[in-house]
RNA sequence: GGGCGGAUAGCUCAGUUGGGAGAGCGCUGCCCUUACAAGGCAGAGGUCACAGGUUCGAUCCCUGUUCCGCCUACCA
């Protein structure tokens, strides 16, 4: 697009850049210094800051240089990273504005944690994967009458232990009188509630009970919060049982379950109601696994204090803009999937609990908040009461929900409510995404009003994978319309995915992954960009496989040869205009040129980059080398032919043009070609797209060629049938019975007798010989070769019975149909004249195959 | 659970106002013809997933089924 853009004359920009990949990142490098016997506390938050720096610098660029093979047209100079100082500072601005607005606000929630990572993480990082589990049944005894109990379901039963109640539905005449009694709770010592929820339960679902542990689950959190339920934490961030919180929960401690792994715990648990009589049974249950999109670590709900950003009113103008279809998603199939999408949206959780990242612009101060700082050296249960969150050392201090943050764009120097000089900032930073949300206009400088921002801002295009729609897309629509009071691009292209051959998702784990780079050395750049434009159907993935790319390498190749054969035949003079060239291929092949050209910009326009590459293909390959070349040849082979100066001006004007077509598909080839052509040191790339010429278009010359291309195939499949070797020449005779394309077959003989093919008179069929003629027919052309020699004429028998079959079978329908009254006199009469004439046509045809099988029989001696 | 996409030649895929089914690769035969054997020429190969419906007529529009893939979701 960019290479196409820039031919045309437009002032493009592709500004290239990286995003700081918080989480990835970190891991890689936690990983390194795991192996090195050090860990990131033991380094400290500053030193590995500079760590990560480091390995940024050695690797980070890899994708850059990767794109560079790629031939990628970036404006390599305004490289970007959003960890750069510019695009800091815009986060800085946009987190400080965004608060200030009220739209960032700090909160004690439910939400999704890595317990491997140890971060919070937003809705779209977690992954969720089908497994298969069990339903455990489990009997809550009443009360005040432990006779009866109620059952209820869970796929965790280790999180009983924190449940705080239990939910049936108001309606349900099961049960409905329990409400506001009592149950027992299990392996534990307390008494918890029966509320009435017609949200939470599912009258048909399960035993029609639910437990409800608010800490732990998404539902159980909101249906906590409705009929305010305590919470009780019994999990700690590493997704160990905690003892603080079984305390809490008065667990029978003889289970002695502290630290032990949720796994672990679940056994335990199970094999103690069972010993006690609770567990109804189990039941095998299909259930959905949410996993960290970067570790695969299944996902914890957590409890714990976080920055959110408010986001309706930001989703309500990014839904607005794509509705106005001021924004246009291509395919348009996913338009529905982004609204979707963006009219469920849920507040966005952006604080991480890692090192690398925007630290957020937070301060506490110590004197204000001094019941809400924690020190962490000492592990706390994260309790309602005792407040700390994580107990992971990040700092020496955590801060509770309840913790008063200043926000500001430069660290403050002291408390504006009480003057206190002792502030702590707030450890956590920010998702990896916000930073990249802030793209569009963040790399042009903003918030400085600089002229590329006036420029460039809004851009035209987005690239993507659908992968990242919601967590690129979405939030850099958010975030343009907020701070630039404009949307950031007006077409989204979602491209495809690459798959394998078989259509797998390419992991490093399974070891199918196809390395460009590999792909480049061995088929060449322009052979794989080549082939993903010529796969880029929308809405459908790539299978790549090798052999797709060897046969576009081969194009490549045939593409360098017939340069070769151009540049024996160079003019030595600068393109000029071709239009003294009247010759028949001169003005058919510029006709066909020119309907590339058309076919080619109208395709690019509409992102269909397959149909583009397969219209420069056809017209290439199958156009130019195999006809227009072959055609040319007698012509340049004369010295004296009188076509000569203009068909080779033709040639290589063709080849000019149709380099300048291909060259955003093919840019090294058709670079390094142009530069062997008279140039006199220009590039390609500062050349104009080719722009179609009205006066290009020549019907009559490509319906010359029409006719000439089916002449010249009865030609070569007589030689066939009839084992001709190459060299023998052979007599055709060639007639037209219909007087409207008589005219045509006129035109034909002469171009090919002006072409050095020798003459060709027509002779009316009924001058024919009647023995040693070989009749073959198509599309109503009909010609005769002569037969010499001891041949074969058993496979032209067989060719012919078989034509024949094939023509009485087309009657047949044909004649069917128009032997329907409805067909007659319902279908539209163009439809009908049509059919008539194909009819008539393909009677024609049949007499003539008779009369040559007759011949042919004749001639066999049958 | 909801939504979306796909099923067309051996393989990978095109195919829009519904009316004679295409390409590339692979396969078969012939050919090293002075651009190209990574090539040329000529061929073979398809009940357009299945079952209904609408229509004079369906690969195409509608309904259902099966299989595959993706997105999404808090069914304990």
């Amino acid at each position: 697009l960019i290479r196409w853009r820039r031919m045309q004359g437009r002032n493009v920009l592709w500004l290239p850049g990286t995003d700081h990949a918080g989480i990835a990142t970190q891991n890689v490098v936690e990983k390194q210094l795991l192996a090195e016997g050090a860990s990131r506390e033991s380094l400290g938050r500053e030193r590995f800051i500079e760590r990560v720096w480091q390995w940024k610098a050695t690797s980070g660029n890899t994708i850059i240089s990767q794109q560079k093979q790629l031939g990628e047209s970036c404006d390599w100079d305004r490289l970007r990273f959003t960890m750069d100082e510019g695009l800091s500072k815009a986060v800085l601005e946009v987190f400080v504005r965004l608060y200030e607005d009220g739209l960032i606000y700090r909160g004690k929630r439910l939400i999704n944690w890595c317990p491997r990572c140890l971060t919070a993480l937003s809705d779209i990082e977690v992954e969720h994967e089908d497994v298969k589990g069990k339903l455990y049944h489990i009997r809550y005894p009443l009360a005040d009458d432990p006779q009866i109990a109620l059952t209820v379901a869970t796929t965790r039963p280790e999180t009983m232990l924190g449940d705080t109640a239990v939910a049936v539905h108001p309606d349900d005449p099961r049960y409905r009188h329990l409400i506001g009694k009592k149950v027992r709770l299990p392996l534990t010592t307390r008494e918890i509630p029966i509320v009435g929820d017609s949200i939470l339960v599912d009258l048909t679902f399960g035993t029609g009970a639910v437990k409800i542990t608010p800490a732990h689950d998404f539902n159980d959190f909101e249906a906590g919060e409705r009929h305010k339920l305590p919470r009780i934490s019994i999990f700690t961030a590493r997704a160990e049982m905690d003892g603080a919180g079984l305390h809490e929960a008065q667990a029978d401690p003889s289970l002695n379950l502290a630290l032990k792994p949720v796994q672990k715990a679940r056994t335990i648990v199970v094999d103690a109601l069972t010993e006690r009589g609770s567990l109804e049974k189990i039941e095998d249950h299909k259930m959905a696994l949410g996993k960290c999109y970067r570790c695969k670590t299944v996902v914890e709900p957590y409890l714990s204090p976080q920055w959110f950003v408010k986001i309706k009113p930001l989703a309500i103008p990014a839904i607005e803009a794509v509705e106005t279809g001021k924004i246009r998603i291509i395919p348009d199939g996913w338009t529905n999937n982004y609204l979707g999408w963006m009219r469920d949206i849920k507040d966005w959780c952006i604080s991480r609990q890692i090192w690398w990242g925007h630290q957020i612009p937070a301060w506490y101060c110590t004197k204000c908040n001094h019941d809400h700082i924690l020190k962490t050296g000492h592990s706390v249960g994260a309790t309602e009461e005792s407040g700390p969150l994580h107990e992971v050392q990040q700092l020496n201090y955590t801060f509770t929900q309840e913790a008063q943050p200043i926000v500001s764009r430069t660290a403050p120097t002291r408390c504006p409510n009480c003057g206190g000089q002792d502030l702590l900032r707030d450890p956590d930073v920010l998702d990896t995404w916000f930073s990249s949300a802030l793209w569009p206009f963040s790399t042009l400088g903003w918030p400085e009003q600089t002229p590329e921002l006036k420029t460039y801002y809004p851009t035209s295009t987005l690239v993507t994978g659908l992968d990242i729609l919601f967590f690129w897309v979405a939030r850099m629509i958010m975030m343009g319309l907020k701070f630039m009071g404009d949307v950031p691009f007006r077409d989204v292209y979602i491209h495809a995915l690459v798959r394998d051959a078989e259509g797998q998702k390419m992991s490093k784990s399974k070891g199918n992954v196809i390395d460009p780079l590999h792909v480049m050395e061995q088929f060449g750049t322009d052979a794989l960009r080549f082939t993903l434009a010529s796969m880029a159907s929308p809405g459908r993935d790539i299978k790549l496989a090798e052999e797709r790319i060897e046969g576009y390498r081969n194009f490549a190749n045939k593409i360098w040869n017939a340069a070769r054969f151009t540049h024996m035949h160079l003019t030595g003079t600068k393109e000029s205009q071709p239009l003294d060239d009247r010759s028949f291929p001169g003005l058919w092949i510029r006709s066909r040129l020119n309907d590339t050209i058309k076919i080619v910009t109208m395709e690019l326009e509409a992102y269909r980059f397959d149909r583009a590459t397969n219209a420069l293909y056809q017209f290439f390959w199958h156009e130019y080398c195999d006809w227009y070349l072959e055609l040319i040849k007698p012509i340049l082979q004369d010295p004296l032919h009188p076509e000569g100066s203009a068909t080779r001006q033709t040639l290589q004007d063709t080849l000019e043009v149709f380099l300048r077509l291909l060259h955003p598909f093919m840019p090294f080839i058709s670079e390094e070609i142009w530069q062997t052509l008279p140039h006199k040191g220009e590039t390609i790339v500062t050349q104009s797209y080719p722009v179609h010429q009205t006066h290009w278009h020549e019907p009559s010359a490509e319906e010359t060629f029409r006719l000439f291309e089916q002449s010249i195939g009865l030609i070569r499949t007589a030689r066939v049938l009839l084992n001709y070797p190459p060299g023998q020449e052979v007599r055709v005779f060639v007639t037209h019975e219909e007087p409207a394309t008589r005219a045509t077959l006129v035109t034909l003989e002469r171009n090919l007798a002006h072409l050095g093919r020798g003459q060709i008179s027509p002779v009316p069929i009924s001058q024919w010989p009647t023995s040693n003629v070989l009749r073959l027919i198509t599309d109503g052309i009909t010609m005769g070769v002569s037969v010499e020699g001891d041949v074969d004429l058993k496979k032209a028998l067989d060719r012919l019975e078989k034509q024949i079959a094939e023509t009485d079978k087309e009657s047949l329908r044909l004649d069917g149909k128009l032997n329907s009254a409805d067909f007659v006199s319902k279908a539209p009469p163009e439809v009908i004249t049509d059919h008539r004439d194909r009819l008539r046509a393909l009677s024609r045809d049949r007499a003539m195959l008779t009369s040559s099988e007759q011949q042919l029989r004749a001639m066999l001696g049958d």
